[in-house]
DNA sequence: CTGATACCGAACAAAGTGTTCTATATCGAA
DNA sequence: TTCGATATAGAACACTTTGTTCGGTATCAG
């Protein structure tokens, strides 16, 4: 990718993230973040079609981060032969916590509703493939949907609570989600 | 209240849910409503301020509804001496899917975000007051505002899957809430 | 009946959007 | 280093949307 492109792209995540902190989405034109970006109107319109695919341009570039497989690290498994979930979900917890200064702003208000939606459409490879039959009392898209969220809501909550490590939020949520089978 | 502003009130109410049926939130222009609700524009700014507000007056106008307590009937307890959370889940549920029609395009995208925090700010009152110690590994706060989105996503979820009855929803819900002490 | 008030509709300034154009600067590859 | 390709700046453009103002008309409540 030509350099100059890199440059711009990165100068408008940054203005763009950097409003995202002082005020919300809907009211943040093109106009504040070609000038905070430091670049020309038609410059901005040459990357991105519009806001939204701002927004979605950047939250890809988050996920693309978050979802990234550790170096030379194959998915683990525990000794039944099922993922180890809890590791992999640490792991994005990790990745999350980096992360932090460039999320916060986005999740808060309308932008957050896109977030999560991406968050938990990559969230569902994860769970799906290690869901297994462990609640036959709910129904399965139930179940599914409702593991996704619960981790993106924990996320969005840990955002904003700065004193917990990942370790402590992954047990919270493995304490608080429907993983095991009903008492 | 003057039956003309009633009257308008109605219109403006019936033709944003119509259009929140067919086009997302932010596409929705000022123009579009009035339009179609057949108003003039100085009239729409003489009852709302802006889009926002109209959206927030639509989302109290249902909650107002929907967390009306039944006529004569006071919040019932348990032999216990706890509430009876399992009930008041149960009508509001039933209320909610009365209202089915007008919610299912609000939640929908970006207006879905503001329906959600509208709706969890009530659901705080009704946990808030029920919940005990069940859950001493967990922080409080956290749980809380668990059990809150659980429920709101659990609706959220249920909008679009018309063939569930309340009373099942209910039922999956506290299956998969973190109500119980953990085995 | 009558005073109050809600409505209509047109006009308005201001701001934002997305496109198009030309000149300039920078890039990557030979 | 050179050179063709391409990204950018910046201005101009038509267009939409927003929120306000104002005088005239219709409808309300008492």
């Amino acid at each position: 990718m030509d350099r100059r492109q890199l440059k711009t792209r990165q100068a408008v995540f940054e203005a763009f993230t950097a409003l995202l902190e002082t005020k919300s989405y809907g009211s943040i034109s093109v106009q504040e973040i070609i000038d905070r970006a430091n670049i020309g109107r038609s410059t901005f319109y040459a990357h991105f079609e519009t806001k939204d695919d701002l927004l979605r341009a950047l939250c890809g570039e988050i996920f693309d981060h978050v979802f990234s497989p550790e170096l030379g690290r194959e998915p683990t498994h525990d000794f039944s032969g099922r993922r180890d979930l809890k590791g992999e979900i640490t792991h994005i917890l990790y990745h999350l916590g980096e992360s932090r200064s460039y999320i916060r702003g986005i999740l808060r208000r309308e932008s957050g509703e896109l977030f999560m939606r991406y968050f938990r459409e990559r969230l569902e490879g994860v769970f799906g493939g290690a869901l297994g039959e462990d609640r036959p009392d709910l129904p399965r898209e139930y179940l599914l949907r409702h593991l996704t969220w619960d981790l993106a809501e924990t996320v969005r909550w840990w955002m904003d609570h700065e004193r917990y490590t990942p370790e402590e939020v992954s047990r919270f949520f493995f304490a608080a989600a429907p993983l095991e089978p009903e008492a």
